[in-house]
DNA sequence: CGCCGCAGGCTTTTT
DNA sequence: GCCTGCGGCG
């Protein structure tokens, strides 16, 4: 493609930042600016115009997607030219500095990435060798207070206990940790970012490299940096480099993560002569939609300003549907997909947006009874699967037998007799001799201490590994996963199983032989001394890859709010519009935290191109519990003209509802309300008369009596009652 | 040792 | 409502 054509097809915001001259830029690009569009057309810029090898520039951002998406559409306006650009996730860029200057940075040449499960794992260990149990501290909290610490950059030395025996008892934990993680040559996800960081203000000669090598750092989505991301990319920057900086502190949702939005101000401060450019144009939603979205977001105080204008007509009303309690709303809403489908849009072309996970069963079930087909995000990925991670850890411990981790792994799994005191005999004698778990389990000294049971199957177990290691010479990498599946016994165990999901467990076995055949070894790992089957364990967790191993559909699409940044969608629903739930409970009476829940909600608004379907339930039931909740108070932010509010067909009248709660919207459609006495039709029993009317809310209940049936009771919110002349 | 049953717990999660 | 962790029993 032509570069002139490609600028000329910018509008003249976009045109300004692409084409900036020498110097730092900051991009405020509000939702579906065309800030990726910016991005790319940037880094064909300097390769055309500025003649700017693209070896020389870096961009960074935060999920392989991007990345692999910023590489293609770079490549389609460079053509060859794009080889040789370094574009990647923090954590990918950091881990490939790491690898390449693994000793640099105190590790061994093969370190391990770990996953959050194995971080926990490990935390778990090291409290219980701390004589701590989940009750003195619960061990999600121990890992989220080393996270947190980690991407502030804070070693366990630099923390203050401020006189509070909880946080004295989480920086041991860190300490502790931090230790064994050094000792075993691990790295968890924080800790590639920190240590990165540090070689580089340590090793003054690989961070020189460096600086010489990019001209420009591209950095997308700068409102999700933390602390050690920004702090990265200033030194990397360092004197020379050109930042050129895309975010919108409107859509800064990972705060509780580590996120600072605060860095896109520091940006401004901290580099000189920064120019600011703000994209403002929006090409994806409808005026009314967009509208929207501004007021909501206006309600927030703490921004740096930014009004999202389009050329677009105004479209359809925003629906806010309130339904009775969450089955209601579930029915509802996959009702309208069903009805978007026959009107022929795509499955695809739907989104269901929820703040927490759970919301989305009920929705599965109702398109499950309509056969209309899904997706749901989220959840495990590929690689974060049990069945996965072990057959790796089979790969890993056959590659290296002194990984202690995959060890404890898979030393039982499948369960083989190896229970928890043959382990703990094996564990003293691996630190009573200064030996990795596998030299102790395999000697013979242990051996001879051993009873006949344990010691048999610590014997069979080590025979399984040297099979597998056996096979490891010469062998492709799907055929080492192979043999590590059916060897180890993983495979025979999912395939007797009468799990549920065992049949799944084999079908992810399977594609794991497949993802390593398909496995592309790249140059830089050759260069840091791995080989085939380290570097494809090496990607694993980095590359977790996608929720689902299948192949792209056409399918509704099901995520959280968080999950949907960065998409769009012609219809979005967004469900559970509830206080509470929406803004969560844990938020709200934090104004910083319902602020990022604000900017939540204002991220799911801006993914809709066309249609916006809102919806919350006046009863709900949570954990098992039955809840009832006022409508959330973003949806007050919404201008009434914006708006169109459903209510359900039937809705139950004062007259034999005791208590109803003051309606807190207004409501615009007339309602229609049954009497006793009144005809009634309902779709499988067919006309009636109501007779009468019992119990409150969701758990009215109608006595009808039909004229072929007879008298029925019914669950006034699930019956669909129509009025009968 | 390993299975089963019960109690308690619970946002969001790019890497 | 569903997953995790632990305690008891076969």
């Amino acid at each position: 493609m032509n570069l002139a054509d490609a600028l000329m097809s910018l509008n003249p915001a976009q045109r300004e930042a692409v084409t900036a001259p020498a110097g730092h830029v900051l991009v405020l690009a509000g939702a579906g600016s065309g800030k990726t569009r910016v991005l790319v057309h940037r880094i064909a810029y300097l390769a055309d115009v500025e003649k700017v090898d693209p070896w020389r520039v870096l961009a960074v951002t935060f999920t392989n997607k991007a990345a692999s998406e910023m590489r293609a559409r770079a490549g389609t306006l460079l053509g060859q030219a794009e080889r040789g650009l370094w574009a990647g996730t923090f954590h990918g860029i950091c881990h490939r500095m790491l690898r390449q200057h693994a000793p640099h940075a105190q590790l061994p040449r093969n370190f391990q990435v770990l996953d959050q499960d194995d971080q926990l794992r490990l935390v778990k260990r090291v409290m219980r060798e701390m004589g701590l149990s989940d009750e003195d501290l619960p061990h999600r909290d121990a890992a989220w207070f080393i996270n947190s610490s980690k991407d502030e950059g804070r070693r366990p030395e630099v923390l203050d206990a401020q006189g509070q025996p909880r946080r004295r008892l989480q920086i041991e934990i860190y300490q502790a940790y931090e230790k064994l993680t050094r000792l075993l040559g691990v790295v968890d996800f924080a800790e590639i970012l920190l240590r990165t960081q540090e070689m580089l203000l340590t090793q003054r000669e690989i961070l020189g490299h460096y600086q010489r090598r990019f001209a420009h750092l591209l950095v997308d989505e700068f409102q999700d940096t933390n602390a050690v991301q920004y702090a990265f990319v200033r030194v990397l920057a360092g004197e020379h480099a050109q930042v050129f900086a895309v975010g919108d502190d409107d859509q800064s949702i990972y705060g509780w993560r580590g996120a600072k939005v605060e860095n896109v101000q520091a940006f401004t401060r901290d580099f000189p002569k920064v120019r600011t450019v703000r994209l403002e144009q929006n090409y994806r939603s409808t005026g009314t939609i967009l509208a929207a979205a501004n007021a909501v977001i206006a309600c927030n105080s703490e921004r740096l300003g930014k009004n999202l204008w389009t050329d677009d007509k105004a479209g359809a009303l925003i629906e806010i549907f309130s339904g009775y309690n969450e089955v209601d709303e579930a029915r509802y809403v996959v009702g309208r997909i069903k009805a978007s489908m026959e009107a022929d849009r795509r499955p695809s072309e739907s989104a269901v947006l929820y703040r927490s996970n759970a919301l989305s069963r009920l929705i599965e079930e109702n398109l499950i009874a309509q056969r209309i087909p899904y997706r749901v995000y989220g959840g495990l990925r590929f690689f974060e699967r049990a069945e996965i991670k072990d057959a790796l850890a089979y790969l890993r411990l056959a590659n290296s037998p002194n990984d202690d981790a995959s060890f404890e792994r898979i030393v039982n799994t499948p369960p083989r007799g190896i229970g928890e005191q043959t382990m703990q005999a094996v564990r003293q004698h691996a630190n009573a001799h200064s030996l990795s778990l596998w030299q102790s389990a395999t000697s013979a000294s242990l051996a001879a201490k051993m009873t006949g049971r344990a010691r048999n199957a610590l014997t069979a177990f080590a025979g399984i590994l040297q099979d597998i290691r056996a096979r490891l010479e010469g062998a492709t990498l799907s055929d080492a996963a192979e043999h590590a599946i059916t060897l180890s016994g993983l495979r025979a165990f999912y395939e007797a199983s009468s799990d549920s999901k065992a049949e799944s467990r084999v079908e992810n076995l399977d594609q794991l032989i497949s993802a390593a055949g398909s496995y592309v070894f790249n140059d830089e790992d050759v260069a840091a001394g791995l080989n085939e089957l380290e570097s494809f364990l090496a990607n694993a967790a980095l590359e977790a890859g996608d929720g689902e191993a299948d192949a792209w559909e056409d399918c509704v699409q099901l995520m959280t709010l968080h999950s949907a940044k960065g998409l769009e969608f012609a219809c979005v629903y967004i469900i559970g519009l509830e206080d509470g739930l929406f803004p969560s409970g844990r938020s709200i009476d934090d104004p910083a935290r319902l602020e990022e829940e604000r900017r939540l909600m204002y991220v799911g608004i801006t993914r809709a191109r066309q249609e916006l379907l809102l919806s919350f339930a006046e009863s709900r039931r949570i954990h098992g519990q039955e809840h009832f909740a006022v409508p959330s108070r973003f949806l007050k932010e919404i201008p009434a003209e914006l708006v169109r509010e459903i209510r359900p067909r039937l809705n139950v009248s004062r007259g034999f509802t005791p208590a109803p709660r003051a309606p807190r919207m207004q409501l615009e459609e007339p309602q229609t309300l049954f009497k006793l006495g009144q005809s009634v039709k309902h779709a499988s029993f067919g006309r009636g008369v109501l007779v009468s009317a019992m119990g409150s809310g969701e758990n009215t209940k109608l006595l009808v009596n039909f004229e072929t049936v007879g008298p029925k009771l019914l669950m006034a919110n699930v019956a669909k009652l129509e009025a009968a002349a």
